[in-house]
RNA sequence: GGGCGUUUAGCUCAGUUGGUAGAGCGCUUCCCUUACAAGGAAGAUGUCGGGAGUUCGAGCCUCUCAACGCCCACCA
């Protein structure tokens, strides 16, 4: 077995992080702590990664959504299940492919000059030299994934596993081919999903054209914000309940520059009131024209190519012919405004459809393409969200969710790419007859589909197909499938998230995860998405470089809200958790440093402990049970905060201070290792250095494997929030050095009257805390020339001889009363409230009295002490 | 057009079944007390976006208005 060296570290006082973290990790590496064992018996836990990009480089939406998988894998494995984090590569098609291609151009070739094979060659090379180097970042996040289990959407199990769902579907005739109009890119050069279009707002204009009866005088004008799309027209369609036009319907009109001749219709779907009631339709490049088309049974006539230029035929003019759709669009404004049948000019915002990969303006484009008829799927799809099998945490997404699939269109799955699944589906060379197998019939006679398949369709099976599917008897598909987290951001739920559930019901019939843990998306300070063109990115690796990985989990994490809002951050907030960082390294360093016997196993007492001892097992102990809590409903955010605010402010603050003064090493060591653990999952590396250090008995490798701490009846004390008094007092005289300016170098006597069993106990607290040389107990103290202060139903008497400026005492009491006051005059209000008493639960009537007999007795003392003074 | 989110201390944000508001940063005063100045001690700061309602009681539930943001739809 390895070991962690860290040496180095042991008497620095600043945290040096990066150090320990590089160390930390290979110790893990090399003694094979991440890998997930399926002949194991424990009860399985798995997670399978988004599979970030060949194309990609970690940034902070990685560094999230990692941490978070990770904090849930290391958690669930310290709760000693066999975990398995499935990690790996998404070929990406497009946008792998358009990185291949802007390499190309830059030595002024393009890939049809190279050919698809040597193309794909080429992109192969790259991808393998580029798919090991993201997952090797997510290492400097301390991933604890099983890299030997590692896989790429286009390797050779993805690759059986896309052919067998395509064959499968389309055996089943949920996949069909056909020609519909689709989105398409012309920079691309491929069809892309409705998903994949985004749409912008754009100043654009409404063109009114009148086009000439045929065969008797008069117009109808219509209003297009395309009109170089008018050569092809097909009709024009008027709503059937427009009385302006009503006489029109059945006739024919004349197009202008072509002269050829279409018919006016009546359709629901047109507009009264927009533009002129007319409109023309075009169904080779508009989809509501395509649909208004095959209700009328009208032709199609393509006048766009698929490079967005006008196509040379019998429809466009000769001199539109060739020209881009811009240019197009130009010359036809011109020559209809030569032709006098532009009638009217308006300016008109309008949505207009880009390419989500490279923002080219889309063309709605009649062509052939494979689809995946989603409605029968979806409907499982649908239940499973709705029965609970599976839950989206926050819960709102499953509304979001739900909308969408309700909605389902089909699934434009075919893309005109080279990099990716090719269609599995042959074509016999000479009649055409078409095949859809697994493997090529008959290779001489038979060539295959040139068509690739969407990215997502491959992403869409990623939970079984790594897991060994179709191969059902598969170790790791029996013992880690269905898996049970899916860690992801909203912006992929309907691209990933939805084809997983909907592929995985149909091929695997389960789920394929229960739980859909959806996180915000990190933003810069001012809110806006990260990205390199607005330049405002912060990349992760600097952060940890700054920072430590550590503190950056740990800040990520303590950003987590329940909600899932989005996180906006910036370098300086990672300051919070490199503090903690160094304050965990230089606690755990003083109490190490300081033991009597610093390599011997201490062992817990609990017969004999202290009200101190009580007090912070107690506190330990409702903070294992809050963080387990936690975790299990995914607070994570609030893990965070518990963890700092038990070792920051009751660990570090009181229990290490008094430490100082009177000690029980078992007792801060079993809280220390304890806490380590508890932590561990969020900050892994500290945690593990530390531990390893420690004073007890080892019978695991690292920390990694130990125990997660739970809530222990054994380790709750009843009277241990009464240490929580003596802080208060503890406070309260601090207050009273700060207020008359006593320096610390000044010893103070005190008198307190109350209470004597309990602040005996700590008199050698007091003297070190709060700097007291002499504690008397008495009753009526001579109160003169003294401050005074009250706690709950003690008063402590501090004689300050000329110290004490009487009015500043006086009016620093009368101060305390105020707020007193304020709380008593709000409960008094609530108790003489005859309904309040009635109708609220008797608790906390029964609190309020309390509270109010509280209130009242200190607020006697002080005014009594007041009188005194006066 | 439909849906969702946000609005709380100067800033960034928490706030888990309604019981009377918290953190980090910043700010004020003091302290280099040998674990930690990336630290310690003591403080100050909020009509919880506006209005109405339910309730004994509302930051939290209902309605409404306003501002900002996001998603879906894609009227040419």
């Amino acid at each position: 077995m390895s070991e962690l060296k860290t040496e180095n570290q042991e008497l620095a006082t600043v945290y040096s992080a990066r150090d320990i973290e590089v160390e930390t990790y290979k110790f893990w590496e090399e003694n094979d702590c991440f890998k997930a064992d399926a002949k194991s018996d424990k009860e399985a836990y798995s997670i399978v990664i988004p599979p970030p990009n060949v194309t990609g480089v970690l940034h902070m939406g990685h560094a999230l959504d990692g941490t978070l998988q990770d904090i849930l894998i290391r958690y669930n494995r310290m709760l000693q299940k066999e975990v398995l984090w499935m990690p790996g590569c998404d070929h990406a098609g497009i946008a792998t492919q358009n990185v291949i291609e802007k390499n190309l151009a830059k030595e002024g070739i393009s890939r049809h000059d190279l050919g698809r094979e040597r193309f794909l060659a080429k992109t192969w090379e790259w991808a393998e030299e580029h798919k090991n180097r993201i997952l090797e970042q997510f290492k400097i996040l301390g991933a604890s994934f099983d890299l030997s289990r590692k896989r790429f959407t286009l390797d050779e199990g993805c690759s059986n596993a896309v052919k067998k769902v395509f064959v499968d579907l389309y055996n089943k005739g949920l996949i069909y081919k056909g020609s519909y109009i689709v989105n398409w890119c012309p920079r691309c050069q491929s069809a892309i999903s409705d998903i994949e279009t985004n749409y912008e707002t754009e100043d654009g204009n409404l063109w009114e054209i009148s086009y000439a009866l045929k065969d008797e005088m008069g117009a109808i004008v219509i209003a297009t914000t395309r009109p170089e799309t008018m050569f092809g027209d097909v009709a024009i369609a008027v709503n059937p309940t427009d009385y302006k036009y009503k006489d029109l319907i059945g006739k024919e009109c004349v197009m202008p520059l072509t002269g050829r001749a279409i018919p006016i219709i009546a359709d629901d779907y047109v507009d009264k009131s927009f533009g002129t009631g007319a409109l023309k339709i075009t169904p080779a490049h508009d989809p509501n024209d395509f649909e208004v088309g095959l209700r009328h049974n009208l032709p199609q006539i393509k006048v766009i190519d698929e490079k967005g230029c006008m196509m040379k035929n019998e429809f466009v003019p000769p001199q539109i012919q060739g020209l881009t759709r811009e240019e197009a669009r130009e010359k036809t404004v011109k020559m209809l405004e030569e032709n006098q049948v532009l009638i009217k000019i308006t300016k008109h915002v309008h949505n207009v459809g880009k390419c989500q990969r490279c923002n080219t303006t889309i063309e709605p484009l009649l062509s052939k393409q494979w689809f995946v008829k989603m409605e029968p799927l979806a409907k499982r799809a649908i239940e499973v969200v709705k029965d609970g099998t599976i839950k989206f945490i926050p819960q709102r997404w499953e509304k979001n969710y739900l909308m969408w699939m309700e909605n389902i269109r089909d699934w434009c799955i075919s893309r005109q790419l080279w990099w990716g699944h090719r269609v599995p589906a042959y074509y016999h060379n000479q009649t055409g007859e078409m095949v859809v197998a697994l493997e090529n019939p008959d290779p001489n006679n038979y060539t295959q589909d040139t068509d690739v398949l969407d990215t997502w369709f491959s992403s869409g099976l990623w939970p079984f197909e790594t897991m060994g599917w179709p191969v059902k008897t598969s170790e790791d598909y029996k013992k880690f499938y269905p898996t049970n987290t899916l860690v992801t951001g909203f912006d992929i739920i309907f691209f990933w998230v939805a084809r997983m559930i909907t592929m995985g019901l149909e091929f695997t019939d389960v789920a394929p995860f229960s739980t859909v843990y959806i996180h915000g998306l990190i933003r810069d300070e001012h809110g806006q998405k990260m990205s390199k063109s607005k330049g405002n990115t912060i990349d992760p690796v600097d952060l940890i470089e700054k920072y430590g990985t550590d503190a950056l989990r740990f800040t990520l994490t303590s950003l987590c809200t329940y909600g899932g809002q989005d996180i906006k951050i910036s370098d300086e907030k990672f300051e919070f958790g490199r503090n903690f960082a160094n304050k965990v390294w230089n606690a755990s360093r003083f109490v190490l440093m300081n033991l009597t016997k610093p390599k011997e196993e201490l062992k817990l007492d609990l017969a004999n402990l202290s009200l101190a001892d009580k007090w912070i097992l107690n506190e330990f102990n409702e903070v294992a049970k809050i963080v387990n809590e936690n975790l299990e409903t995914y607070r994570i955010g609030e893990v965070a905060t518990v963890l700092y605010d038990f070792f920051w402010n009751k660990y570090c603050d009181w229990y290490v201070e008094l430490s100082k003064i009177e000690k029980n090493e078992a007792v801060l060591v079993y809280i220390l290792e304890n806490y380590l653990r508890l932590l561990h999952p969020i900050m892994p590396h500290i945690t593990e250095a530390i531990w390893q250090k420690m004073p007890i008995e080892k019978d695991k490798v690292g920390i990694l494997f130990t125990q997660y701490p739970q809530f222990d009846e054994k380790l709750t004390f009843k009277d241990a929030k009464n240490m929580e008094t003596v802080f208060e007092l503890i406070k309260a005289l601090r207050n009273v050095r700060a207020e008359f300016n006593i320096p610390l170098g000044s010893m103070i006597n005190i008198s307190i009257d109350n209470n004597e069993e309990l602040y005996s106990q700590i008199i050698p607290y007091l003297k070190r805390l709060a700097k007291v040389e002499d504690v008397k107990f008495e009753k009526n103290p001579n109160s003169e020339k003294s401050a005074t202060c009250v706690v709950e139903d003690t008063k402590i008497t501090i004689p300050l001889a000329d110290l004490i400026d009487l009015d500043q005492e006086i009016k620093r009491q009368q101060k305390k009363i105020e707020k007193l006051e304020i709380e008593l005059k709000s409960i008094n209000g609530r108790l003489n409230n005859e309904k309040f008493v009635s109708s609220a639960p008797k608790e906390v009537v029964d609190k309020t009295k309390e509270r109010k007999e509280e209130l009242l007795s200190e607020i006697g003392l002080i005014e009594e002490t007041i009188k005194k003074l006066s």
